[in-house]
DNA sequence: TATGGATCCATA
DNA sequence: TATGGATCCATA
């Protein structure tokens, strides 16, 4: 998998080790694969023909072998009963989050929502969303989350103020198409496919 | 139907005709009735038995009698290929947003993103956002928006800086609950069809 | 019960 | 093709 653009929307005050974290998610991105045992993602090019379920899977376990800790629940507020974040790696004493949106656009509305949210309550000092590009985005479940149809809200978010912090968008794309590269199946046969 | 709640997210500087907005939307949502010709909205008690779709038709039907443009399309920013509001007011040359919500949660996220969004834009100069009470999702399409789950959210929106708009979130419920009255019949998006 | 999906629908 | 929706799933 390659990564075609990395946009910053909120970049300020001191955010530890940063530049080590934007390294190690985005080697991690790189390791992802298809099919399995592969040595590049090359995605069957039939339109909204790919489930997306198991596709973070080798990204989420090269993070967790560099101390990320992988379905992590933190307190974003009070009132909040929060599910879990995909990945999140504690620097200098603060949590920093990963998510990669495999549900629907409005999802990712959500999420972005959720990392600013942290950021204003303190609960993260920073957040990154990984998306597939509008080109991959094509060959998966449709209307899953897209950066193209995220992206005309970018400077909506990049009003807020905060002190210290981080908040970005990676999009991420195939390597190649190929007819002949196996679906991803969708649903739950698509994780047992993975798990063999 | 009844009005259960109205958090103000942001008001200030000048919005014309506000107070007449609010009181044509509030007055809309209170001629919403079920079963139709009925006098009150009885829904039946059936956990995620209703579907969403229908429920706001009387209110945009009153609306219109009000001025009120529905599914109208606005443009919010140059790269956006907008989708249609509900009903839009136009207000002194401006134009004042109202969505109800009937579709998943996350979807409201979008929904409010694209009124601040339109409101930092200066395409509207405000918006209402229309959500079911916690008690009322209980016997709707699972997941739907509401007002509970959003509602975590509300800080992080009051935190822009609009020199002249209104947004809020209104918080309806039915006005009674019966076994014998009809459910609110449901589509086949997402999940329906694969059921069968 | 609560939260974050994962999927397909309808329509301009 | 693009956008907003509507529906049910999986799991803690």
């Amino acid at each position: 998998m390659k990564v075609t653009r990395h946009e910053v929307l909120i970049k300020s005050g001191n955010v530890p080790q940063l530049s080590s974290i934007i390294s190690e998610v985005e080697t991690a991105i790189k390791t992802v694969v298809w099919p399995l045992k592969s040595d590049k993602f090359t995605i069957n090019p039939t339109p909204k023909g790919n489930g997306v379920k198991p596709i973070k899977n080798e990204c989420m376990d090269h993070l967790k072998s560099k101390g990320w800790e992988l379905e992590k629940r933190l307190t974003i507020k009070a009132e909040m009963r929060p599910g879990p974040l995909d990945a999140v790696k504690m620097v200098g004493g603060k949590a920093f989050a990963l998510e990669w949106e495999t549900g629907n656009i409005s999802s990712s509305h959500r999420a972005v929502n959720k990392m600013v949210l942290g950021m204003l309550e303190r609960a993260i000092i920073g957040g990154i969303l990984i998306l597939p590009s509008r080109a991959m985005y094509n060959y998966l479940t449709d209307r899953v989350g897209n950066f193209q149809e995220l992206s005309p809200y970018f400077t909506a978010w990049k009003n807020f103020n905060i002190k210290d912090g981080y908040l970005a968008v990676i999009e991420i794309e195939h390597d190649a198409t190929d007819i002949k590269s196996p679906l991803i199946k969708k649903g739950t046969d698509g994780w047992a496919e993975f798990k063999k």
